[in-house]
DNA sequence: CTCTCGATGTTCT
DNA sequence: GAACATCGAGAGG
């Protein structure tokens, strides 16, 4: 079943924690890929250092600004998206990354896409936008609409335990938002990106 | 397995 | 002009 918007208009920490076994959909040309979300981070607001929005209102955190159950995709060091969903009210900017992903179903597209096979295919936050097709295209995407891309809820999911540490990747943020422990992901799933 | 380093272009100063 | 929510190749153990 599909995830609506007032899922997404929640603290993002509780966002961020519950979408770990959610399915992805991605549909482009007719095919359907779906994974399960195995690990994301919470970017919280202007006081998050660690979060674009710190910066302010610009052209690239609008869409954090917006209405929850919004695709943010940006590209980063020359060559790499990365998928983010908007949560918590207007106004409010903060998004949950997702950073790895198990696939589920249309595993040889992904592979093909990826040209990778095993784990590599979708365990990290530029790896599953590659496997997926997600690009620039999709920023501000509505993810409630049911195209193109969306959530839903996993009816067959096992059991899992959930782990937390802090981001990766954010030297440049102030000691106190590196050390936050926002970072959540399934404990000993294959596809997390990093132990 | 580990570590180091280069790629590459958008964004904001 | 600097920095960047990363990845993969290559060298070494």
């Amino acid at each position: 079943m599909k995830i609506n918007r007032t899922f997404y208009q929640n603290n993002t920490l509780q966002v961020a924690e519950n979408l770990l076994g959610k399915i992805i959909v991605r549909e482009y040309n007719k095919q359907r890929l779906t994974a399960m979300i195995v690990e994301t981070e919470a970017y919280i607001g202007k006081d998050d250092s660690a979060c674009h929005a710190a910066k302010g209102l610009t052209q690239r955190t609008e869409i954090m600004f917006g209405e929850a159950g919004m695709a943010y995709v940006y590209f980063v060091y020359g060559m790499h998206y990365m998928l983010n969903i908007v949560t918590e009210e207007i106004n409010f900017p903060a998004a949950v990354l997702i950073r790895a992903v198990e696939p589920l179903s249309g595993d040889d597209v992904m592979i093909n896409n990826r040209n990778v096979r095993g784990k590599n295919i979708s365990n990290g936050p530029a790896k599953l936008c590659q496997a997926l097709n997600i690009d620039k295209s999709l920023n501000g995407w509505d993810i409630t609409k049911g195209e193109k891309l969306w959530l839903e809820e996993h009816e067959a999911v096992s059991t899992f335990e959930i782990a937390h540490s802090p981001r990766v990747g954010i030297d440049y943020a102030k000691e106190i938002d590196r050390k936050a422990p926002w970072r959540f992901y399934i404990k000993n799933n294959p596809y997390v990106s990093k132990k």
